[in-house]
DNA sequence: TTCGTATATCCCTTGACACGTATATGCTGT
DNA sequence: ACAGCATATACGTGTCAAGGGATATACGAA
């Protein structure tokens, strides 16, 4: 499985982080609200855990999921980067900007890593 | 492939994301940057784009991909309820505070969707 | 101990999908 | 028109994971 990213591609799996945001549920519990067979909640439980997202606890014959922050959390911040692109783009929003010379700071839209590469005409 | 979070499970196309964020990026920039094989890097491409997530423009024989933000903004939305879960989660730190009597308002700690669902004893 | 409930694991089949390699398409300069 | 580069697509193959169903394990109540 490896990543944190291929666990939460799977619908059911992110169906039961959800379920469990609010609070702590039993795998009865879950598959009930899911609806779906028992079997396959307790594996993907078994991925959840493996992988840290969730953790157990025993009452009586029953285990207790709970969330457990950290893997959620490096999605979180391998989504910041983006976060920053996207807020430096209000896009349409931008160029009424830009056409109001706001000028923030050093913006994307002609920024080029390999700057002169351009071999022939431009197009357009 | 469907849902968002397929597409970035794949490990080349979350590189090739990370590079667009900074600026937009040729085929074959790509494909020297991250050392990956040609036709490779097409096809992510091609996943990426009729997902959303990128989209090209023509420059001669060359096409120019960049990042479109709305996709991994689906993904920050569906992070939004796990992040209050653990900015209200502390964990340790928040074991402290209630320790020391701080009783923030209502706390996951106890409380159950199902409350009174506990049939025998506890355990431990 | 025997039964019932709760959960985990096993086996098997099926279907995606990623990759390599080869090839097609498209554009450019000569 | 031709050669060369940039990019896209087609095909065949291997892997891996999800789902269904049956069964195993663990615990509790009587």
């Amino acid at each position: 499985m490896e990543s944190v990213f291929e666990i939460i591609a799977e619908p059911n799996r992110r169906a039961i982080l959800s379920l469990l945001v609010s609070s702590q549920q039993s795998v009865g519990e879950i598959e009930r609200q899911l609806r779906m067979p028992q079997p396959t909640v307790s594996k993907h439980l078994r991925v959840l855990r493996d992988a840290g997202f969730v953790e157990s606890t025993v009452d009586a014959q029953r285990r207790l999921y709970r969330l457990k922050p950290e893997p959620l959390q490096e999605v979180d911040a391998w989504l910041a980067p983006f976060r920053r692109f996207w807020s430096a783009h209000v896009d349409a929003l931008e160029r009424h900007l830009d056409r109001m010379g706001h000028d923030r700071m050093g913006h994307t839209k002609e920024v080029q890593s390999t700057p002169a590469k351009r071999q022939t005409r431009r197009r357009r």
